[in-house]
DNA sequence: GGCTGCTATGGTTGCGCTGTCATGAGATTT
DNA sequence: AAATCTCATGACAGCGCAACCATAGCAGCC
């Protein structure tokens, strides 16, 4: 086991085997593949030449434990399951790209234990910086974060405090517009459908501003139904249909924490022959491609999950070069009145 | 600049401090910490304290360089548009964090030339493993994978030549598949709508299998309509609609290269009012919840994308405790019959 | 009583690279 | 012609840690 790693270690050839075949200096041959100029061009020529040969890769641990700097951030999310992850990963991705850095990627499956214990993970690579959609807020990852003293972008949501920087929009107004535009639409009775809201505190967010903004004329939410696990259509398929079952008296208008849950909400009318939305109105939020490619496209709320990504990790690039990018980005949701309320 | 980053670094507790504050030596503070036992109890309990006192994170990269093995395992995936590499990553994160991994992640965009820059970048991070779903196969990758020496697993297609390991199925098998069964329920003219093929070879490979297994009784492929940009609802609903305008007679069936095509295919439906499957049967591939969840359940082939991710995670773990897992693994399709054709 | 074997610990070295300072050769200035 | 400046290169040290080998103490053994 020792020796094999030590061969397999030898095999790959090190910075001074360039060297040595260009007929340079280690440190030449380091200036030269890192392009910062103060190199002949012929010696540049050469030792490139035989770094092809070799097939060298250099290797970053000693690089950035030399006093480079890291190329990799960390970045820690709640989930996979939801489909806006991948978006916010998509846009972080794609920036980072750009930049010659790459992600190290966590999910906290919202528990802060394993949120906690990914932290440590992570720094211990010595990332440039951090990209986090809290799951929740422990003292023990505060105090890391401070230590650690790296540029930290905490996304999705602007409300919670915000230890460093933040890129997002705030869910309590977004559940508040809704309620506000359902009931200037006329509806006066309001359904819930979500799932899991004990983990994912955003969704929370968004109902408790949803009650609030019903709250501001007096109306009510007549019915809550909340399903366990990550959303998805079938999900919301059978959240609307137990709703319904439950209910004495069918509200007029149903929210639901999710895109993919309200198109589960459409697709049970559609199997019940229940009138959408005259016989009852869906509205869902984030604005995926699946409620707009409806026959009837959903009423919504549209969030920009791949620019929150892509600015997240943009600020940390902008940190890394000095500069000080607002430490509160908003990236706002745009309603999407649709047709299905 | 320079001095900035000294500090920074001085600022984070190193080993050393931790062991002098312990009144240990480094190396009996590294192995008190590491865990391998060798260490009395009592020492044990003060390096463990001083360590949490100082808020001690270890250095992975010095760690590493010194000998250890890296914890990190460079993945390469295509994109993150199509929802399918998301389960995938998701399958490989769940593995990879119980065994004390972290993926670290890059997105080829199906390009040949991204896609070996981004396996040397990988690669100068000294992981300990690679997954890629590769886009292309180019000598120079070939090479660079040869003389980096570690365990690799190509995902999702088994056709290609396999440079170590392999986990997926055939997605010509699995295109001959769904021609066959589209066969046995009657249909006989058949249309196809897809997403950009030049790309996606495995989509590719697909519809190569589909049109042999319509060729096994003489069968034709009407009608072809290959759409740009990654699959989504709203694309194949677009598709659908465009492939039925430019051909002359309706075919019997249309084959949508992934199951969000093929739900836009039923909302095309949905909207013009076409029955399905009496008036065109519509099938689609992956298996995706959406699908299953319409009113009609979609008539589809289901991969296992979540499991493939994770088996994948499984081989370089289990390759890296020194056993040697089959060269290629099948995480097979299954045919779901549905109800839209 | 000398041998082995075991546990607990430490000293030294080196992983591969880059920061810092030093050097020498030629060009430019005064 | 001496002084200065630029450019190209090199020597050396050290980043933080773990592998390797050594040592000391103590029990058990014939």
């Amino acid at each position: 086991m020792a020796t094999s790693q030590k061969d397999t270690r030898n095999r790959r050839p090190t910075l001074s085997q360039v060297a040595k075949r260009a007929g340079v200096s280690e440190i030449t041959a380091s200036r030269a593949l890192r392009g910062g100029g103060l190199v002949a061009q012929e010696t540049l020529a050469r030792v490139e030449q035989a770094a092809r040969m070799l097939n060298y890769v250099p290797n970053r641990l000693a690089g950035t434990l030399a006093g480079g700097a890291s190329r990799q951030v960390g970045v820690i999310l709640p989930s996979l399951s939801n489909i806006v992850f991948a978006d916010v990963l998509k846009g972080l991705e794609s920036r980072l790209e750009g930049g010659g850095y790459h992600p190290i990627l966590g999910i906290s499956h919202y528990d802060a234990e394993r949120e906690e214990r990914l932290l440590r993970d992570l720094l211990s690579w010595r990332p440039a910086g951090l990209v986090l959609a809290p799951a929740c807020n422990s003292a023990a990852s505060r105090a890391l974060l401070q230590a650690a003293d790296l540029p930290v972008v905490e996304i999705m949501d602007i409300d919670t405090d915000t230890a460093d920087m933040a890129v997002g929009f705030s869910h309590r107004s977004a559940g508040r517009a809704m309620a506000h535009f359902l009931l200037g639409r006329g509806y006066r009775t309001f359904g819930y459908v979500g799932h899991d809201i004990t983990t994912d505190f955003r969704a929370k967010a968004r109902l408790e501003g949803f009650r609030e903004g019903l709250a501001d004329i007096g109306a009510t939410l007549t019915g809550i139904r909340i399903m366990e696990g990550p959303s998805s259509v079938p999900l919301g398929k059978q959240g609307l249909e137990t709703l319904l079952r439950e209910l004495p008296e069918r509200p007029d208008a149903v929210f639901f924490s999710n895109d993919d849950m309200a198109v589960g909400g459409v697709f049970h009318c559609q199997t019940v022959g229940l009138a959408v939305p005259d016989g009852i109105a869906l509205a869902g939020f984030n604005g995926l491609s699946i409620g707009q490619a409806l026959p009837t496209p959903l009423t919504t709320i549209a969030s920009n999950r791949e620019r929150i990504g892509f600015v997240a990790a943009d600020n940390i690039l902008q940190r890394l070069l000095g500069k000080t990018p607002e430490r509160i980005q908003r990236v706002d949701f745009k309603l999407i009145p649709g047709g299905t309320a």
